[in-house]
DNA sequence: CAAAATATGTCAATATGACTGACATAAATT
DNA sequence: AATTTATGTCAGTCATATTGACATATTTTG
């Protein structure tokens, strides 16, 4: 660890139960593992019951949140092959959530919508989490949104950071309670 | 990129000059994504080389950071089955990187505990992730820490919040970061 | 003490979501 | 015209999860 990290981590609030250091930061690890377990979990059981999976949801997440997404782009953002997109995709295309259409500038790409159906979906599934994030972020006091993702954001690979930076659409600074 | 995703990821949309209120939270959600795809990337690739995924790291982190554990706190951890544990945990004990123990108190049960392996891998795929978040806290400014560690406990289920703050061994500095 | 509950382990069958490799088609680029 | 790119699909495999059934040792309970 660096000096500065050690500052950062070390010094900030010296009661915070005897922990300090790299040991600290396991035990951030470890709520990091908890918290993202949870946050799937409400999701996961909606879609159980329509016969979904998780990839299900990334792949409606992704496409919801970014309309006329290219196929080539999901592959990259989910980072999967294309045969493990596939059958999830064909499965969405085929019941109703997700529909393609032809590139207009390069006709070989499908860039991907979602139906009505899938909208509904997708607002349904993300409710619960949209909730338990704003809760999350409420309890831990002003200015946590933008510390939590500057945090999350610095946690990506330097390579991709500013891909996702503008993916996101995330910038800082936009002030949140 | 396609012509409408550009629009929507590239000029205006987010852009988050003002992004307020869920659409700031959603894309929290997608940083989410992305800071845990690539943090437990480090490992992965490492866990390959040995022939190990992701359930054996989850195993010896968790059996590492609280030794003695019993088989049914790493079940109820993790929130698999019994089955599901069954053939990773047997794999880790016969390739010398896990033991069991019986317990003093009660006999059925068979405690975990790392062997001089086991520690050794334990601690190789901690590093980079140690440094990994280390790096993110520093970049995030004095008390992000905190924030986050409150911030992701708070996105627990409320029913196991309490155990998990135990277990992790978190405690609030109480005040706002 | 006998019966029941608990902690763990194992066998078998199955599902999901990932992988590699090979091959196909249409459209854009060189 | 040849090559590259974007996408799709077939086939086989692997890792990890599931449910259900059953076994064993030990502790707790009636």
């Amino acid at each position: 660890m660096s000096e500065s990290a050690r500052n950062a981590v070390e010094s900030g609030e010296p009661e915070t139960g005897g922990l300090s250091g790299e040991e600290r930061i396991v035990a951030l690890m470890e709520l990091l593992f908890f918290a993202y377990r949870d946050f799937i979990s409400d999701p996961d059981a909606m879609l159980e019951e329509i016969g979904f999976g998780r990839a299900h949801h990334r792949i409606i997440h992704f496409i919801g949140r970014h309309p006329g997404l290219r196929v080539s782009e999901l592959l990259g953002i989910l980072r999967i092959t294309k045969q493990s997109l596939g059958r999830v995709l064909r499965e969405l295309i085929d019941r109703g959530y997700v529909y393609q259409k032809e590139g207009e500038r390069d006709r070989r790409q499908r860039l991907l919508f979602l139906t009505e159906k899938g909208r509904a979906l997708h607002r349904r599934l993300a409710a619960p989490q949209i909730a338990r994030v704003a809760r999350a972020l409420e309890a831990a006091g002003p200015g946590a949104g933008d510390i939590f993702a500057r945090t999350l954001l610095n946690m990506t690979d330097g390579a991709e950071r500013e891909r996702i930076r503008r993916l996101t659409g995330w910038k800082d600074g936009g002030g949140n309670g």
